[in-house]
DNA sequence: GCTTAGGGTTTG
């Protein structure tokens, strides 16, 4: 039985006598007893292997004073639990169905010589709050939810002063929001020192300064915005103001500042007293500060956005680390993002590396080399390579670099760029290791995996695993199967219970949810429009020109010039004559068209042909006879140009292909080379013209919809194998095109009661994208298939 | 038990 939370005494269905605790005796029968009695004492909760928890407590009667009127009652199990959140001292209550034995400490105790033992499914305690306003509303939901850890103690009620309010002398508890400080570091004496500057809604701002030989004892500050509360600080006079420094029995207790994060508090100490008035406070300070505009202060640059001789500070990752000399440590780190200045590659001996020792080229372009010089050598050594870090006061340094006792191993670079943490600990410079659950790491992680994903996409050759070891995906093993039958099934591992949607739209972007939602519609609902263009390099994505543009390109193409055509000196030029019924137009018509002599020499004329001024059809005619079809149109010189990349640049069977626009600058007619496998192909055509191939995507948006809300998802990255089909062979194939059709008129039919839509088991990663400044979140379906149909 | 530092850029 729990602790039953009364604020007024009825006990419905109870019709037990409350007696005097003077009349407990171990002769007495108390089944039908209850005792009731002010709490004037309540013990730590105490884990215990065989009861689970145990908690101590004395109550006593109306006449506290007089020996024998408290009694130790003593609580196993779960009901301890419960106790110890929901009874304070000072709290009146009611314990039945108890046990008597003789107390051991009543001789030294003064107190009744019975204890109370309150253990099992009899045993109860009622507790009087005397309004419902006393009632917190964590203290409400904590008697159902009996989760709090055990380490939340109950309080002894603690007082917080305003920072505006502080007078020289005192110990005081305060709390305050960060907006300066300087990490723990060696002091000349016995301690480690660390310096906050704290402001709360008083606007006044307070230096603190802590000394502790422990560093982790110091308040945990990841950055400006952070929220402390810092218990026995005294207060000293200092020039015209004063400093808060840490006196006997200081604790810390951080925060984050953001208004949407948790209030798990950042501590070392096993345990700590935090309240629901505690959470408020936090909250408070939270949205004050959100107003304060304190952020501005704070200077965390991603690489991407690292500009030369700048200082910043950055959240990154370690590969890699190195001592170089007494008085300097390289690391090598990344945060997922891609520096837009060439970065300076330092060489050292690979013996003295830890972690990875070698890179390949691509990540080499990467990773941040990051000089690490005097006092902060010293904090490096705690460093393992996996580790994530903020790196405060870093400074950008453009141009080479020598190494101190390193002799002529670097190579002049000029205006590459390598990062120095100076030495000293000005502008809180300094190094700290982020947890792995702190949001920034989680952020950290996510970017680093879309990166990853991005780089997969672009040039799957590149598999350097060196650089993704380091961070863990989420433990691997199949979800328990549910009763209604799905027309999807998911095919990642995560461990993960199914989320509603509307719980889903307030998650946390970078990680991955699984749903259980019908298709209410999706978008284009043209099969046409599904298909897009998607350059790897510039990573746009653009329609499929339509048949119009196509054929106008095509008509402004074929304007012949007045001079005589000059074709390169590796053609063989000549005409073909098209019969004339495939074209609207008097006759047939005869095309300029053009071969490679080498290929002709060698009896592959059918390879590959050039034709001027003709139409779409015809290009898609002749490529049922040529293996590779390109459209050209003759400069006013005679000389041959590629037609607008607007349009497909080759003609290959049934395919078409185009090229990217933007990436594909100084693109022109020259002879592509078949060797090696000697075969001519699209890559091979867009290698030798200086263009860059664009592939086919499926993109589609789901309106996705179940009992608790709605929600768009994007189907991308994974659509081939959401489908079971080949972009490719969507973009030719009418049977494949069918198979999509039909797939989507299952899942969401056009007509029929919305209820009826089968439902989909989904995988969803949310993300927000780069430099998106509303902080949207998106949602893209991943490792999902469709079952048979 | 006492002291440490008292924000405000290296000079690699």
């Amino acid at each position: 039985m729990p602790v039953i939370v009364l604020t007024k005494w009825d006990m419905p269905g109870d019709h037990r006598t409350i007696i005097p605790i003077s009349e407990i005796s171990t002769g007495n029968h108390h089944s039908h007893h209850s005792v009731k009695g002010t709490v004037i004492h309540k013990g730590p909760l105490v884990s215990s292997s065989t009861y689970h928890f145990i908690l101590k407590a004395v109550i006593a009667g109306d006449n506290a004073e007089a020996e024998g009127s408290s009694i130790n009652i003593v609580i196993l199990g779960t009901l301890a639990k419960d106790f110890s959140q929901a009874v304070n001292e000072k709290d009146v209550v009611i314990a039945s169905g108890y046990t008597v034995g003789k107390s051991p400490t009543a001789r030294k105790d003064k107190r009744h010589v019975c204890n109370l033992l309150l253990s099992g499914d009899q045993a109860q305690i009622h507790v009087f709050w005397h309004s419902p306003s006393d009632l917190p509303s964590s203290r409400q939901a904590k008697m159902k939810k009996t989760s709090a850890p055990p380490t939340l103690l109950s309080t002894p009620k603690y007082k917080y002063v305003k920072l505006s309010d502080l007078n020289a002398g005192a110990v005081v508890n305060v709390y305050g929001v960060v907006v300066f400080f300087k990490q723990p570091y060696k002091s000349r004496g016995t301690d480690f020192c660390s310096s906050l500057k704290i402001t709360d809604q008083s606007e006044q701002k307070i230096t603190c300064t802590i000394f502790c030989s422990k560093p982790e004892s110091h308040p945990q500050i990841f950055q400006i915005g952070d929220i402390v509360r810092l218990h026995r600080v005294k207060i000293q006079p200092y020039k015209d103001s004063v400093t808060l420094m840490n006196s006997f029995g200081f604790s810390a207790l951080a925060f984050s500042g953001k208004v949407d994060a948790d209030t798990e508090p950042r501590t070392s100490s096993k345990t700590f007293h935090f309240t629901e008035e505690d959470r408020r406070t936090v909250t408070e300070l939270r949205s004050w500060a959100a107003d304060q505009n304190l952020m501005s202060e704070d200077l965390n640059v991603r690489l991407s956005g690292a500009q030369p001789k700048t200082y910043f500070n950055l959240t990154c990752q370690l590969l890699a680390k190195a001592p170089v000399h007494s008085t300097c440590t390289l690391l090598r780190v990344w945060d997922g993002t891609r520096c837009p200045y060439a970065l300076l590659k330092v060489t050292v001996n690979a013996n003295i590396i830890e972690g990875t020792t070698s890179f390949s080229e691509e990540r080499e372009k990467l990773i941040a080399n990051v000089l690490v010089f005097d006092n902060h050598v010293q904090c490096t050594k705690n460093l393992k390579p996996g580790d994530f870090l903020r790196i405060f006061n870093l400074r950008a340094i453009p141009g080479s670099i020598r190494l101190p006792g390193v002799r002529s191993s670097q190579v002049e670079e000029i205006n590459h760029l390598s990062f120095h943490l100076h030495g000293g600990t000005a502008y809180g410079r300094g190094i700290r290791i982020l947890p792995d659950n702190c949001t920034d790491v989680q952020e950290l992680k996510r970017i680093m995996k879309v990166f990853h994903e991005n780089m997969e996409l672009n040039q799957p050759e590149v598999n350097d695993s060196a650089m993704w070891d380091a961070w863990n995906t989420p433990p691997q093993s199949p979800v328990k199967g549910a009763s209604v039958e799905f027309s999807t099934e998911r095919t990642c591992d995560h461990e993960l219970q199914p989320v509603t949607l509307s719980e889903l739209k307030h998650c946390t972007p970078g990680s991955f949810h699984h749903v259980r939602a019908q298709l209410r519609s999706y978008e284009p609902s043209r099969l046409h429009q599904v298909l897009k263009l998607y350059c790897s390099k510039c990573q746009s994505m653009q329609d499929i020109p339509d048949n119009k543009l196509v054929s106008k390109v095509f008509s402004e193409a074929s304007t012949v010039p007045n001079g005589p055509p000059s074709p390169p000196d590796w053609c063989l030029s000549g005409q073909v004559h098209l019969p004339g019924e495939s074209e609207p137009g008097p006759g047939g018509r005869t095309l300029n068209v053009h071969l490679s002599a080498q290929l002709t020499v060698e009896g592959r004329s059918k390879e590959l042909i050039f034709l001027t001024g003709c139409t779409p059809l015809e290009a898609c005619h002749l490529a049922t006879t040529f293996t590779n079809v390109i459209p050209v149109r003759s400069l006013p010189g005679g000389q041959l140009d590629l037609l607008d990349l607007s349009v497909p640049f080759l003609f290959r069977g049934r395919k078409r292909f185009y090229g990217c626009k933007q990436c594909s600058k100084g693109a022109a007619v020259r002879e592509p080379k078949a060797d090696g496998d000697n075969i001519i192909d699209e890559k091979k055509i867009a290698e030798a013209f200086g263009i860059q191939l664009l592939k086919f995507v499926l993109l589609l948006t789901f309106h996705l919809q179940d009992a608790t809300d709605k929600l768009d998802a994007y189907l991308l990255r994974e659509s081939e194998h959401f489908f079971n089909v080949s972009t490719e062979e969507t973009a030719t194939k009418q049977e494949v095109q069918d198979r999509i059709s039909r797939t989507l008129n299952y899942y969401c039919p056009p007509e029929g009661n919305a209820d009826e839509r089968p439902w989909l088991d989904l995988c969803l990663a949310a993300y927000r994208t780069y430099m998106d400044e509303n902080k949207k979140v998106y949602f893209q379906i991943k490792s999902t298939r469709t079952r048979e149909l």
